[in-house]
RNA sequence: GUGGCCAUCGUUCAACGGCAGGACAGCGGUUUGUGGUACCGCUAACGAGGGUUCAACUCCCUCUGGCCACCCCA
């Protein structure tokens, strides 16, 4: 009989021995994946709260849509060739047969929603805000899940760059005032006319004296495929060859030229932090003009805390090969913590009427990332809390119906009623960091009385239980 | 998809080819109507499968999962 087994009979042999109902079958959540528990969650209720209240000040309405798509919403405007739907979304037939697929970002979905819901008989522009999950099948590693969340901005009808300006200034004040220092990268890739203008200017670029044999395999597709994307490129060997690449700005059109000098013109004017990136060209087919990532401007490792155990070492031997990436282009580009664009020609492209269209999505969890990094406190809820505790039968259903009612006048109270001892109770009254507890046994109900405990001072006081009220009111003003 | 590192109580960190140990958390007690401090006690783990060995948590292989990097992206 082979070790192994043998060693997992007499194991379970053991276990029948001593029956420990603790065979219980685990299961585990999918890979890349993750629960979101209680001080966790903390997190995402700080990111959404700051999301929905700037959105909602900038003139955006929310929105939510189903996780579930056609699969085609997504080929056609993400594009089939993109990595993000060729290789990451996830795909499957519908019990009828119907391809769906679980939503990789948040774009296509509000454009579908503009057309389908005939948007553009609204005024116009339409702004709209999104938070959700989105799914990549990717393999999972720091600042990336297979189901990650997403803040979704998005404005439709509007061609006005001050449109574009608005969208860049929300992700750019979401951060600020989050306390995450960031910068935006900006570019501009133009329109059609001006874009293929200037692709045929980067063919040649790489074509001439045989620049092309030190690209990249990767890149020698590129050149075919996608040329912009030649350009952030990470292969030292395709920094090197871009060096004096002819820069796309230098050759847009009029129209689109104005347009993006209007565009810096209002970020400079409202203060918002960016830098002028030649190289940044997005992975997203449809964007035209208009694009920009943001990026935190200090790099995150250099705050990691001293190497005292192997996950910080770990994390700072990667580092040498990360510096290399920032050489070339100024920051690392693994770190971006959201992007977007202008989008002109989608909503046509996807059967609606012509209409621009530009927004952007951010990282909910990149974003946690860097606030937990920062160790930035949370601030506490203003109202002080009453423990309701008690003791005995009689006493418990009266403090029951007291809780109702102290939470019905707007007193934040907190309760064990499943407890029977004293003790456990204001020890949860302790954790729970209450400010006062009442107290109401046997003896109290028979007074027609109740106990106010003072949890700092640890004094208490045996008050009219007609009057808990007042008194509170009049402990908590104190306490101010 | 490619590569590197890793897998021990709920969490975190040990140890050892021969009885798996601490810290934190949890529960109980000292205090049966009184929390925070202290002391005492209890609960609780070798990811799965196979192999090497008298003996495997320890060594080897496979799988699964995690972390990190690349590709790509949020």
């Amino acid at each position: 009989m082979p070790r192994a087994k043998m060693r997992r009979e007499n194991k379970l042999k053991e276990k029948e021995k001593f029956p420990k109902e603790k065979r219980e079958r685990t299961y585990s959540r999918l890979r890349g994946m993750r629960d979101v528990l209680f001080d966790e969650y903390r997190y995402y209720d700080l990111v959404e709260g700051k999301a929905r209240d700037l959105a909602e000040v900038y003139g955006f309405r929310r929105v939510l849509t189903p996780v579930l798509e056609k699969a085609e919403l997504y080929e056609r405007a993400t594009g089939k060739t993109t990595d993000i739907v060729s290789k990451e979304m996830y795909v499957f037939p519908d019990k009828n047969g119907d391809r769906v697929a679980l939503r990789p970002e948040l774009t296509p979905s509000l454009v579908r929603v503009y057309i389908e819901h005939g948007m553009f008989n609204l005024p116009q522009p339409v702004k709209m805000f999104m938070v959700g999950s989105c799914f990549r099948h990717e393999k999972p590693q720091s600042g990336r899940q297979r189901q990650h969340h997403q803040f979704g901005l998005e404005m439709f009808g509007e061609e006005k760059p001050s449109a574009d300006a608005q969208i860049i200034l929300v992700a750019y004040n979401f951060f600020k005032e989050l306390q995450l220092d960031v910068q935006v990268q900006i570019n501009s890739i133009g329109c059609k006319e001006c874009r293929s203008e200037y692709e045929k200017k980067l063919i040649d670029f790489y074509n001439e004296r045989g620049k092309r044999s030190k690209l990249c395999l990767d890149c020698k597709k590129r050149l075919k495929k996608n040329p912009l994307r030649l350009l952030d490129c990470k292969e030292p060997a395709c920094v090197a060859a871009r060096e004096d690449a002819p820069q796309i700005v230098d050759f847009l059109c009029e129209p689109c030229k104005n347009h993006f000098i209007k565009v810096l013109e209002y970020l400079d004017e409202l203060n918002v932090s960016y830098n002028l990136n030649p190289y940044l060209v997005r992975g997203l087919d449809y964007y035209n003009r208009t694009v920009f990532e943001v990026w935190p401007s200090s790099p995150s490792v250099a705050e990691a805390k001293p190497a005292s155990d192997e996950a910080g070492a770990v994390a700072f031997s990667g580092e040498g090969e990360r510096e290399a990436g920032e050489r070339s282009t100024g920051l690392p580009r693994q770190a971006s913590l959201g992007g977007g664009g202008r989008y002109d020609g989608l909503v046509e492209y996807m059967g609606g009427r012509p209409t621009p269209g530009l927004g952007f999505g951010l990282g909910i969890e990149r974003t946690i990332a860097k606030i937990k990094e920062k160790n930035i406190p949370f601030k506490k809820d203003g109202r002080p809390v009453v423990f309701v505790a008690q003791l005995g039968d009689a006493s418990k259903r009266k403090a029951m119906v007291l809780f109702e009612d102290l939470r019905r006048a707007g007193f934040s109270v907190r309760q064990a009623f499943t407890k029977d001892s004293l003790k456990v109770q204001l020890e949860e009254a302790n954790r729970l960091e209450s400010k006062f507890s009442l107290i109401l046994g046997q003896k109290e109900v028979m007074d027609g009385t109740i106990l106010v405990r003072d949890m700092e001072s640890g004094i208490q006081e045996v008050i009219d239980f007609n009057k808990i009220k007042s008194n509170l009111e009049k402990r908590i003003a104190e306490k101010k």
